[in-house]
RNA sequence: GCUGCUGUAGCUCAGUGGUAGAGCGCGUCAUUGGUAAUGACGAGGCCGGGAGUUCAAUUCUCCCUAGCAGCACCA
């Protein structure tokens, strides 16, 4: 006999081997029913695995929705890979994992990798075995002997998966009813008949490399989304539809705020619209980094590659830079335009070692430290052609980048300025919650282990300090991520559909001050090498805006909107007074347009507000003659009726940017 | 870069082995209308580029190119 602690503290005496299921069926039928698994000493088990020891037990239902979605979408991920192996004899099965929305398998096809139209066919399949509502059952195998039968049926990927699991280790594996078995760890549900359904969709083929490496071959992935039921469902396919929606790539478009086209492919044409927005963000960061002691420099876009080959980048990085050849091209159609021994410049990539020489004009004395080196530099990357991405990942940007030189025991000091400055805009910017993380020395690395352990140390302390280091900023260490050259401190944001962006970052380099030569007299009278942090607070333009342009939807605060208000008339004799209240605005500094067309007010109203113009403002004769406008605020109904001069300062005031704001309250 | 899908009017998209169609937008005319689409008429296309099959290709095949989704990459 073993005892069996309940949530509720009540103790039930079992024979050992009795199951969880069968203790739920002692409890109650609808208990029976409703269970999916057991949480077994803390831990998820199968609710048919027998128990042998005395355990403290808790039954999972659709109640407990995160282990239940787990469970389900795990399960899914299991009849996935038996629907296809049914439909295609001859596939391979890998790996199946539980997604934040569902679930995926990758397969290695006997024949052409899947495509989309094969997905209705096996979901199809999929809703067969969930019908049959097949037992899920655990087997434990002996690790050499699993080896054998994966070889035995062909499943390379699977003897090569298991043959790195400990030797002599047991192995479980689950059958599903009698016909079909995956190696897992677990846990599942007891059959296949507590899915539901209607609550998954297989949304997308691709490509997938064997255990994510781009040398191993490449699978073919299938996609699901999964649910408890179909309301879930629904509800996750609407809102895939709202973000659609607010995709800054369309609403680029929509809105006229720039495009992009194959001359130039992965760079931006901003239009007028768009870079209003662009000066408005430009402006306001310029007057928060003067106003935190930054000097503003600008470097020149174009560098000789033995400067690139001293700091680094040329060995490192070469591959993603674009490299300009230093010579006049042949005009001779049968010889190379360029010959072979051309001299090679290159775009810069980065503006860091330009930075530097900067530093290192004159003589720097430790009065000169810290020094804070900014630039709104204009960078480019020949990034893969697959990873471009709107205005997300793009090949040139323009990234609010600045270098603090300055000596170690200033480095917490400075980090936490770091801090409290990104902060403040990041609020101002409407971003109310962010996560920091230290990303560790990565494998391929410039610099000695004592120096990793330096740099990291410094950058833990400075957060800690900085009382950043909490649940409230989500604060974890990523060991690998770092940079080549320094250990990073990354600033993610959460966007208002709860989509993360990592944008800022503070990075401690000892390395570049020591290649390319900074360094500064000391109190002591000796040369010293500074340290050097790398920082960005946007990260660059280009993301930062389509980031802004999805978080808000495309309905830009005032301050950003590239058209601030319209106006409107109802009838053509109100021309003259509408023109008379643009005018006045724009004068005012707002960025306003009069809408005189020979159309219905509906018709402007209407089209105004598809373009997100925060403001329309409509005249018509009652106001031409008492000197009011109908002011009408994006997405509400109701208007206000105000004097011309009323209108004028609430709309400046509405247009200030947030630190001006600040200032004049 | 890899896998799959896609490329037709300014935009969103139909369609066909015999060189094209809708809605919106645009232009002209009429309409002067109080808060999310007034009506009529009209002008717009090398059907992404190249090669092949065919009497004939926007349509079928191949290559290239760009975009999209994912993978890999992101100093």
């Amino acid at each position: 006999m073993i005892k069996i602690t309940l949530p509720d503290g009540s103790v039930r005496e079992v024979e050992t081997g009795t199951t969880a299921a069968q203790i739920a069926a002692d409890i109650g039928p609808g208990l029976a029913k409703a269970a999916l698994a057991a949480r077994i000493d803390g831990e998820v088990r199968d609710i048919m695995r027998p128990l042998d020891v005395d355990t403290q037990l808790a039954l999972i239902t659709s109640r407990d929705e995160e282990e239940a979605l787990e469970l389900a979408r795990h399960d899914f991920a299991h009849v996935l890979a038996e629907a296809v192996q049914k439909l295609y004899p001859g596939t391979q099965i890998t790996f199946g994992p539980s997604t934040d929305d569902g679930f995926y398998y990758d397969f290695a096809p006997s024949g052409d990798p899947f495509t989309d139209d094969d997905l209705p066919k096996i979901e199809e399949e999929m809703r067969r075995i969930i019908k049959a509502d097949k037992p899920l059952r655990r087997e434990v195998w002996e690790r050499n002997d699993l080896i054998k039968l994966w070889e035995k049926d062909g499943e390379t990927f699977k003897a090569e998966w298991a043959a790195e699991l400990p030797e002599g280790d047991e192995i479980s594996v689950y059958w599903s009813g009698d016909d079909w078995m995956d190696m897992c760890r677990g846990p599942h549900l007891p059959s296949t008949g507590k899915l539901d359904p209607q609550a998954f969709q297989l949304t997308r083929v691709s490509g997938a490399y064997w255990r994510g490496d781009q040398r191993n071959p490449q699978l073919s992935r299938i996609y699901g989304t999964g649910w408890l039921n179909k309301k879930q469902l629904k509800a996750h396919l609407v809102r895939l539809e709202e973000a659609a929606k607010r995709d800054h790539r369309k609403l680029g478009q929509e809105m006229d705020l720039f495009h992009f086209q194959p001359e130039a492919q992965g760079s931006v044409f901003w239009h007028s619209q768009g870079y209003v927005m662009w000066r408005e963000l430009e402006a306001y960061m310029r007057r928060k980094q003067d106003g935190a002691d930054y000097k503003e420099v600008k470097t020149p876009q174009i560098m000789d590659a033995r400067q690139w080959e001293a700091s680094g980048h040329w060995g490192k990085y070469r591959e993603n830079m674009f490299v300009v050849p230093d010579e006049v091209p042949s005009v001779d159609d049968d010889a190379p335009v360029i010959s072979a021994d051309a001299d090679m410049m290159a775009l810069k990539p980065m503006n860091c070692p330009a930075h530097v020489l900067i530093f290192r004009q004159g003589i720097k004395s430790y009065r000169d430290l810290p020094m804070r080196m900014a630039e709104f530099g204009c960078c480019h990357r020949n990034e893969p052609h697959g990873a471009l991405h709107g205005l997300l990942r793009v090949r040139q940007f323009t990234q609010d980048d600045a270098h603090i030189f300055c000596r170690e025991d200033q480095i917490v000091d400075e980090v936490r300025h770091f801090c409290d400055l990104l902060d403040g805009i990041y609020k101002d910017l409407g971003f109310e919650s962010y996560a920091i993380k230290l990303a560790l020395r990565p494998e391929k690395r410039f610099g000695t282990e004592e120096m990793w352990d330096k740099a990291e140390q410094n950058l833990r302390d400075a957060v800690h300090e900085a009382g950043r280091a909490g649940e409230e900023y989500q604060w974890e260490e990523l060991p690998g991520e770092g940079a080549f050259y320094s250990p990073k401190l990354e600033f993610h944001l959460t966007d208002a559909i709860g989509r993360t962006w990592q944008c800022g970052t503070i990075q401690l380099d000892y390395v570049l001050p020591e290649r390319l030569d900074a360094s500064y007299i000391g109190e002591d009278g000796a040369r010293h090498r500074p340290v050097m942090l790398h920082r960005a607070i946007l990260g660059t333009f280009e993301r930062f805006l389509g980031i802004m342009i999805e978080h808000h939807a495309g309905r830009m605060p005032t301050w950003l909107a590239p058209t601030q208000a319209v106006v409107a008339t109802i009838v053509t004799d109100a021309n003259d007074y509408a023109s008379e209240v643009t005018e006045k605005l724009k004068a005012a500094g707002i960025r306003v347009s009069p809408d005189l067309r020979n159309e219905k007010i509906n018709y402007k109203v209407r089209e105004h507000s598809l373009a997100k113009v925060p403001n329309i403002l409509v005249v018509g004769m009652r106001e031409a003659e008492e000197g009011k406008v109908a002011l009408r605020k994006l997405g509400q109904k109701e208007q206000l009726f105000l004097t011309l001069d009323e209108a004028v300062a609430l709309l400046q005031d509405e247009a200030l940017a947030p630190d001006l704001k600040e200032t004049t309250a």
